[in-house]
DNA sequence: CAGAATCCTGTAGGATACTG
DNA sequence: CAGTATCCTACAGGATTCTG
């Protein structure tokens, strides 16, 4: 059992990953596939992805579900132990709209994954 | 100019650091001089503290005062800008004092910094 | 498509000693 | 007391390949 010095490393030692913040962020919008994630975030690797994804799974926060199928299809979404953690995404989410430089003269350059939702890949 | 993926990032960017959460936790409740910040933090050493002090203060959300005195006396604080992050740190420090495992039977072993300060009111 | 298994490297971050 | 400056190593994390 860990000893905090400070309450907030419990926090810390659930999202504290690299990716997880993202990761959650993402599914508190939808549920994703695998394939789905690795598009929204070009810069994981698949290690790094299944990687977090099974810690996140370990704390209890996200859930994985698997159909029996071929070609294999696998979805992750939030626990409602997940879903706790909404408060602190939010607020995250939107520090960093407020406080991004502006990069994006038009939407253009943003990853618009809702446009691309419900697709089926061949 | 950093492109990012999904807002959020930006804000990982400020406070991602492994201990700038927990720093920045401390100095919401005061300004603290070096050595305060050393001992509220057992775990870090001097190099990661002084290193993560300085990114908190590149990127303005902390400041660093220097008192003119022999032996030195340096003290940190949030600027303004660095209180726009009061909603998330105060989300974060929630949750875990929620969801921590209750490893205190008495709170004892909980370090209590408040004692030895005057409240730092914003 | 999802992800396990390898191999490999950079660097985050620790320990220690020193200075104004 | 606050902060450099070194040295050094573990391991986070990347690239690639393979499989059901």
């Amino acid at each position: 059992m860990k000893k905090y010095n400070i309450p907030v490393e419990a926090a810390l030692e659930v999202i504290g990953g690299k990716w997880k913040v993202v990761i959650l962020c993402h599914l508190i919008k939808a549920k994703r596939r695998t394939g789905e994630l690795k598009r929204l975030m070009p810069g994981i690797t698949q290690k790094m992805l299944t990687q977090q994804l099974r810690e996140l799974e370990d704390d209890g926060v996200i859930e994985r579900k698997v159909y029996n199928q071929v070609p294999p299809k696998v979805e992750y979404f939030l626990t409602d132990y997940g879903w706790s953690l909404k408060e602190i995404l939010d607020s995250l989410c939107a520090w960093g709209e407020q406080h991004i430089e502006r990069v994006y003269p038009d939407k253009s350059e943003v990853l618009m994954p809702e446009a691309e939702e419900e697709l089926h890949i061949h």
